[in-house]
RNA sequence: GGCGGCGUACCCAAGUGGUUAAGGGAGAGGUCUGCAAAACCUCGAUGCAGCGGUUCGAAUCCGCUCGCCGCCUCCA
């Protein structure tokens, strides 16, 4: 068994080997701090923590980087708009960003490095480019010349004359060609500015990446990922840099994550049909969000729905009943061995260029299993099973504590009933029911099937949950 | 216009040359239950957009047709 990942450079699943055996060093493109993230972020950022995770869960040792871009044309117009300064509006949405990372269950980075505390790298890369004739100034900017650099379009598998026959984009005529991109901008009064050997300005996009992974993981490093719309330009431009700088590759194996849609058409604050991670968050648990995603493969594109997303939710809940249940009928505090067979089966399904879906029917042919030993109280190996169902599913970052406590406060908090309501009306139906009033008792679930709570009654007394 | 991808049951979605085409949701029937809920059991595509072809054998390879999407512009 050994790991094969799709390589968008190839185009093909090949065999995953790590530069030094046992060690991953990967870079992930993160989000421009200009605006709230939206689901969509979430889907490539859920997508690169499963990958984490899985990395880390076949035992290497993992250098995760992702970068926050907090210099930007966006930022500097959310910057004006709102009269305040950049940095308001970066750190603003960088504190948002971890306060949604943390509710979506993300591991967290081995660094997060920003672009803005990275500006004497960026110079350097600049200058080493400039010197390899691999950059050219205009006025008070800076470009890289695309056709200096033989292998640009290798890896969105384009062609720098058709692309220039088609281009769509409105000429500068001050570039050398219409692809060529901005290795640095010189500024306007009040914009972020940095003194530079080209007079003030601040780093083009693509350019921090080149020198933050380089700085943080060397050169090259073994996997770069991002959303599939990074692929042109963001990425390719960063491979023109850094490999135009270094004469070596820039990272081994580029993994793209597939985009959101929203009634099949691409989830974007410029088509206006996103939600954000926190508006969704406050009606759905991050687990089922989790599980839409992990029941498709991460380089599909997703359909999102708030009833794709009910659906998953469906589904989580029994993946936690069923945790949930098996937890109550095992010994505490057993440390117990996940089953090995389950563990190699759901590894030779991750192994596969991290087939999640696979992985996930696994989980739930589990499941069924361990239920229905559950049923038939056969608690031979319920142990190891159950251990192994929380281990594939931790892998898949699916595990959420207080998974049903949080889905009753959100039901709660909508002010439709309260707990001590509940509890009374439970507590009278219980009265009815031991004497066999009946219809009593009915009458009284009814009640409260219509304020959303069910009723489930256990040889351990009445439990309530949020239907 | 160029490049790339997709079309599998009511819905979502794996599978990409070879036993009965995973899994989830929804639905139907059943077991359990005072009745429920949960759980479990059973049933759901002789067929994988359509048409041709290659092959002993195709959802899986090739060709054409239809439909949808992404990138080529900031974008996870």
């Amino acid at each position: 068994m050994a790991l094969k990942i799709f390589n968008t450079l190839s185009g093909e699943k090949e065999l995953f080997s790590p530069l030094t055996e046992g060690e991953v060093r990967m870079y992930v493109c993160g989000v421009t701090v200009y605006d709230s993230a939206h689901v969509g972020h979430a889907r490539s950022l859920i997508t690169f923590d499963v990958i984490f995770r899985y990395l880390k869960f076949s035992g290497h040792r993992v250098e995760f980087v992702r970068n926050f871009t907090d210099v930007d044309d966006k930022i500097i117009n959310k910057a004006n708009e709102e009269k305040v300064g950049w940095e308001k509006i970066t750190a603003r949405y960088i504190e948002e960003y971890y306060r949604d990372g943390e509710m979506l269950g993300l591991l967290r980075p081995t660094a997060e490095p920003r672009a803005t505390l990275h500006i004497p790298d960026i110079i350097a890369l600049i200058e080493r480019l400039e010197a390899k004739e691999l950059a050219y100034r205009v006025d008070g900017d800076v470009y890289f010349p695309v056709e200096r650099f033989a292998g640009y379009g290798k890896l969105s598998g384009k062609k720098i004359e058709e692309m220039e026959a088609g281009a769509r984009v409105e000429v500068d005529e001050r570039k050398k060609s219409p692809l060529d991109f901005a290795l640095w901008k010189s500024s306007k009064p009040g914009e972020p500015t940095w003194d530079s050997p080209w007079g003030p300005g601040r780093p083009g996009w693509h350019i921090e990446c080149s020198a933050m992974s380089t700085k943080y993981l060397g050169q090259p490093f073994d996997i770069h990922g991002g959303g599939r719309d990074l692929m042109f330009p963001h990425h390719e431009n960063e491979i023109a840099q850094s490999e135009g700088a270094f004469g070596k590759p820039l990272a081994r194996y580029w993994i793209h994550n597939g985009l959101l849609t929203v009634n099949g058409e691409k989830m974007s604050k410029s088509l206006g049909n996103y939600f954000t991670i926190q508006e969704i968050l406050q009606v759905h648990d991050a687990a089922a969000l989790r599980h839409l995603f992990m029941g498709s493969h991460y380089r599909s594109p997703v359909d999102f729905s708030t009833e794709a997303l009910e659906e998953a939710g469906r589904a989580t809940d029994r993946i936690h009943e069923t945790l949930a249940r098996a937890g109550q009928s095992l010994k505490p505090g057993a440390e117990a061995i996940p089953e090995a067979g389950l563990m190699d089966a759901f590894r030779s399904e991750m192994d596969d260029d991290f087939n999640t879906p696979r992985a996930l029917a696994l989980i739930f042919d589990e499941a069924r299993a361990l239920n229905r030993s559950l049923d038939e109280k056969n608690s031979k190996g319920l142990e190891g099973r159950a251990a192994a169902l929380r281990s594939m599913c931790d892998a898949l970052g699916l595990l959420h504590s207080g998974y049903f406590e949080r889905k009753k406060e959100r039901w709660l908090k909508k002010g439709i009933v309260n707990r001590e309501e509940i509890e009374s009306l439970i507590a009278r139906r219980d009265g009815a029911r031991r004497e066999k009033n009946w219809p009593e008792a009915d009458r009284i679930r009814q009640q409260l099937r219509d304020k959303g709570i069910l009723i489930e009654d256990t040889p351990g007394g009445t439990l309530w949950k949020v239907k």
